[in-house]
DNA sequence: AGGAGTTTGTGAACGCGAGAACAAAACGAG
DNA sequence: CTCGTTTTGTTCTCGCGTTCACAAACTCCT
């Protein structure tokens, strides 16, 4: 499930304030959902709850990173060193919460040798001997959308199973391997639209005696 | 629909391409959606195409732009100037669609001047003053988890409405807020899970002889 | 020990979005 | 003008995820 580490960022903010015990309401207060959500999506993991008490926060905890497979360092190179790919290098979430960045690549050669994030930033031809040697299975994309799916192509036949993908492009990968897309301008995108439906929505509080239409949207065509 | 966005990039890119009609296969494809959904998403929004032909780019695009309210530039406040923030504000895809950085915010008043991307940053108590000469309705919190809910409450004091929210932490608005959350260590956490279930496959495949055992998941506690 | 109070885990109903399938409409050829 | 072809717009069904509601189970107090 996709909320588990939603979950578990929340058990660790509880952890962190001294909280050793938590009921599935508080959880589901901390992660923002509804609780018997919560409850379900903890059950299919097994009982690890007590009726009457709660959840033990540092043994659900262990259990949940159990899951999702963080409780040891997975190997992630990232491609691109622009702007974006220096945040991501820079980004200490990654480190605390289970990835190691073990390279970062990019194309253009006068970058090479660049310390970005105590890091040195290396060939983007050097990602099949990266890949073996430290036998990564994430990669991320952080280049621009024309150089995207040759990245991933690259990626995929050089073992990557797993691409998290910010390049604003849709690419295309073989059976079997994961695709996560990011998209900053799209959410943005998605903010305007509910702002505009806002502002529409507020324009009728104060002109009421406007019809609202519905059919005629298009009229103009 | 969260899917408009997503559209209106597959159409620019058709439309850089020279193409001036499609079809919805043509678009799904592109957009990397079943081409029944984009058809019954853009039907919700009016009978822009002609049976037996498609659409029309030029046209489509425009009304799904009119549809988003990237019609106009939306003013955008940035707050929190660190790897993440200077990327954003860097960003050139905000500019080409939709949106304008009016201002960047920083608590440290230590960054107060330095020019990023040819705006300079302003400390966080301008907020309001910001916010009302330019009417913002959508802001950016590019901070650490802690100062978040408080950088979110300013906003909303200020007349924001929409948040885009990078800092790793749940904010709590009031009602007529939208809050959109991204979190890049989740987004790594998601693609770990689906690795991690690759590995345990694989581990079956080659040890058939290993139960599936699904009833002693939490046999260790 | 027993009962009252909590809290988990789960069964059942509900709602919604996705996909398949089809009818209506436009275009072009003869 | 008519028929065949193409493609949209829409209806219908199916399945999934969410939520409510409740029984089982645990703790604490008397």
């Amino acid at each position: 499930m996709a909320r588990l580490p939603v979950y578990l960022r929340a058990l660790t903010a509880l952890a962190e304030r001294g909280i050793r015990t938590c009921s599935s309401e508080d959880l589901a207060a901390a992660a923002g959902v509804n609780s018997a959500k919560l409850r379900k999506d903890l059950s299919y993991l097994g009982s690890y709850g007590t009726r009457g008490v709660g959840y033990d926060v540092d043994y659900l905890r262990y259990q949940i990173a159990r899951e999702i497979g963080v409780t040891h360092d997975w190997p992630v190179v990232i491609v691109g060193i622009g702007n974006l790919g220096h945040a991501l290098a820079n980004y200490s979430g990654f480190r605390s919460r289970g990835f190691r960045v073990v390279a970062l690549l990019d194309a253009d050669l006068e970058r090479t040798g660049e310390l970005v994030a105590g890091v040195p930033v290396r060939p983007f031809d050097d990602l099949e001997a990266i890949a073996s040697e430290h036998s990564v299975a994430i990669g991320v994309i952080a280049t621009p959308a024309a150089a995207a799916q040759d990245v991933a192509d690259r990626m995929v036949a050089a073992g990557v199973t797993s691409i998290l993908n910010f390049a604003p492009a849709v690419i295309s990968v073989p059976e079997g391997v994961d695709v996560r897309k990011v998209d900053l301008s799209i959410e943005l995108q998605i903010l305007a639209y509910h702002e505009q439906r806002k502002a529409h929505e507020h324009a009728r509080d104060e002109h009421p005696d406007l019809p609202e239409m519905p059919a005629v949207v298009g009229g103009d065509q």
